[in-house]
RNA sequence: GUGGGUGUAGCUCAGCUAGGUAGAGCGCCAGGUUGUGGCCCUGGUGGCCGUGGGUUCGAUCCCCAUCACCCACCCCA
């Protein structure tokens, strides 16, 4: 038998209802902060990735698809979706219409790593990004957005970690600071710490060794080396946070791994997960666009992985997602079908799901049947029914029954359980 | 890429450390008579014991290899 790929997997009901749910929420809260679907190609040349996400980095290094394409070019598939955003922004020439662009997107992602808990090779994120501005009030409404999306999915225990990293200005001076504080007891560091010395010293910072924590705590922070204009834009940003009742940690030991994060970085955790408790992260690109070749175009975007986001939702709203039969149709004798499958037709017309089997069963089986899919009602369409035009409309929770005429059936249908 | 664990019925697993070609629960199917589900009872269906080699008279069980999945690390969000 063929098999999925390792990595990839097959999204089944009921978890892909949930996929689905979480997508359409997603829609409708950012529409409402004014933001438009944007659909990038899954596939792009991968040099589009190895300068914005970071040559160095491992997400290029080791973790890309990348293929050549016939004609010698090097392609990739998509690690992220935010190159490629700033990427249609220019290749569009979006800098020349008015205002500041407000995009979302969806879909799969790629990462050749191995497959862990709720980490997949194809993965779905859901991510927005503001392009065109570096006004704090964009960070603030950013944030704002993502914490209203966590609300209305019903998530409400989560915490919202806040940094700023500098930008090219002063982050310099700040790694240096930190190679000086870290040379003198770096014989004391783990042996990944005494690597990333070497490698990337910001995500000592992050470093979850108990034994390095004295260590760290000791070295300077981020925070203290902001240039003047990063230190007003991240000043400006806690306070419309605290206007606006936005409760943040301040978190000067939370790096980003990608090169094009400046500023503001964010990110959004919850207990619910354990040791991988990240839902979402983010943060400010102001240079992506310059890397990409680019004019200056200033922006501001996050993340959701839903491949975990979805596994803490399964866990805390179980019914999430869900959306089984409203209106199972058991019909008896050869004759009720036609009549039965009529009046199928007209509750699928008024929005109902429904369902009608096309072989007669008995209606212990047909009830059975319908008890097995949860179906919410059942209508029981007999012979008799019809000569009468009273129908037999089941509640199978209650387990009472009424009866109904046409009419008066298809006016109860906007009653019935489910969705809209 | 590194380390550990696991692969037996559709699902969750037992059996394997006394090697003799397999069990439970759930599920599924059919009944418990006539147009009323869930519970209960009865019967039934169902497995090349991941794959390929080896040892043996004989292997689900022992040995080797391989593949897959899971967990962790690395990394990242």
């Amino acid at each position: 038998m063929i098999k999925t790929i390792r990595g990839t997997r097959d999204i089944l009901p009921p978890e892909s209802g949930l996929f689905a749910y979480v997508e359409s929420v997603a829609r409708e809260v950012f529409r409402r902060f004014n933001f438009d679907e944007i659909r990038t190609p899954v596939f792009e040349k991968a040099e589009l990735f190895a300068r914005s996400v970071g040559e160095e980095t491992d997400i290029v290094s080791k973790e890309m698809y990348t293929f050549t394409d016939r004609d010698g070019t090097a392609l990739a598939l998509r690690p992220e979706a935010t190159a490629s955003v700033v990427r249609a922004f220019l290749e569009h020439q979006m800098g020349n219409e008015p205002g500041l662009k407000r995009f979302y997107y969806l879909g799969p992602m790629f990462r050749r790593e191995r497959p862990q808990k709720g980490r997949y090779r194809q993965f779905f994120q859901i991510g927005a990004e503001v392009l065109g501005g570096d006004h704090p009030a964009l960070d603030a409404e950013v944030i704002e957005m993502v914490t209203e999306y966590l609300r209305c999915l019903g998530i409400q225990e989560f915490s919202l970690l806040l940094n700023s990293i500098g930008d090219r200005q002063c982050r310099p001076a700040f790694l240096q600071a930190l190679r000086v504080a870290a040379e003198p007891v770096k014989e004391k560091l783990c042996e990944n710490c005494r690597r990333r010395l070497v490698t990337n010293p910001l995500r000592i910072l992050d470093c979850k060794e108990e034994s390095c924590q004295p260590y760290i705590d000791q070295f300077p922070s981020i925070l203290d080396f902001l240039c003047a204009a990063c230190g007003a834009h991240f000043e400006k940003l806690r306070a419309l946070l605290d206007e606006r009742g936005l409760r943040y940690q301040l978190t000067p030991r939370m790096v980003r791994g990608l090169d094009y994060y400046t500023r503001t970085t964010f990110e959004i955790t919850s207990d619910l997960l354990g040791a991988q408790n990240s839902l979402l992260g983010g943060g400010r690109y102001d240079g992506l666009s310059e890397m990409l070749g680019g004019p200056p175009v200033k922006g501001i975007g996050f993340a959701i992985g839903l491949d975990r986001f979805v596994l803490v939702l399964s866990q805390i709203r179980p019914a999430l997602g869900e959306d089984p039969v409203q209106l199972f149709v058991a019909w008896l004798g050869p004759k009720a079908f036609s009549k039965a499958y009529e009046l199928t037709q007209k509750c699928r017309q008024t929005g109902v799901r429904c369902v009608i089997e096309f072989e007669e069963l008995k209606l212990k089986k047909a009830l059975s049947n319908a008890d097995r899919m949860k179906a919410g009602h059942v209508l029981i369409v007999g012979e008799d029914e019809i000569a009468r035009n009273s129908f037999q409309l089941k509640d199978m929770k209650a387990g009472s029954q009424e009866s109904l005429s046409e009419s008066e059936l298809l006016a109860r249908l906007s009653s019935l359980p489910g969705r809209l």
